[in-house]
DNA sequence: ACAAAAATGTAGCCTCGGCTTTAATTCTGT
DNA sequence: ACAGAATTAAAGCCGAGGCTACATTTTTGT
């Protein structure tokens, strides 16, 4: 799985870098639908294949597929004809990437950047904000509130 | 090419905002790969698959059909067997991710983020930074250096 | 209750971005 | 000059994430 024995903390190579951007990304379209879900089943307690593709602007069958992913993934489970639910690890998932995109949003702000942008661009960005920069980010943010 | 007649400035749906974050992402791509190859004619006059495959951390086919991509989007030109090398359009494409990618990493090490995170997060992040953002952080990093 | 509508599932196709394997070409050293 | 090494190309596979078209099941309205 993993390239080199000890990648603890060394100064990642440029290959690398590469690799961990990519499966960042892999990564990302989970966690869009992860989050989905999870909205969609606060809102209106469960989450339909339909409403899903409706809100990711995809056709059905992509969302049933990328269901089918986070199921063999351990992060939802569904019965057929029946709404999808996220599994405990998979709600966990979707709380963190929601925080994870206001942090985001808020930092984007906090530099300058217009609140529509803001919320436009995170969509993309917050799929590859690391812990560390993500801690960072919420550092900046508590030192510029106190001001 | 647009879904829309008119998105000139509007508030993107919700769907919208996915689409034009998976645009991006197909993008991303194709400018890493840009970029690589504008730093390798700098440095070695010319760019060889072999070369672009290493520091990419590809295998050379991977690289070639990557190439592929490249010329078909009128952004590099090659003759088998030869040099890979950027068109107009691609040298400046290149040339504009690179000095993207220095802002985002200055900018996220304004903000408190340690500089070897900032680099390994950037390699993913500045694909889904806007031109408005930008010049957010532009601003941003500009005030930050007179004070 | 049952037919029509809506939702879901299934099958099959596409592109992209990886990969390995095998073939062709160019480069290099003696 | 030419054999062997290195490079590049070509072909074919895979999974992800899109799509359309069609089949099935469930919901709904009369």
């Amino acid at each position: 799985m993993t390239d080199t024995a000890d990648d603890t903390d060394l100064p990642a190579s440029r290959p690398e870098r590469f690799h961990q951007a990519r499966a960042a990304q892999a990564m990302a379209v989970l966690e869009d639908y992860a989050e989905m879900i999870g909205d969609l089943i606060e809102e209106m307690g469960e989450a339909r294949i339909t409403d899903i593709a409706g809100r990711m602007g995809v056709a059905h069958p992509t969302a049933t597929k990328a269901v089918a992913r986070l199921k063999r993934e351990g992060l939802a489970v569904s019965r057929p004809y029946r709404g999808v639910f996220l599994t405990e690890e998979g709600a966990a998932l979707a709380e963190r990437v929601r925080a994870r995109h206001r942090t985001v949003v808020d930092l984007l702000i906090a530099v300058g950047v217009p609140p529509e942008t803001a919320e436009m661009d995170a969509e993309g960005l917050e799929h590859h904000v690391s812990d560390v920069t993500l801690r960072a980010f919420e550092r900046y943010l508590a030192a510029a509130a106190k001001t």
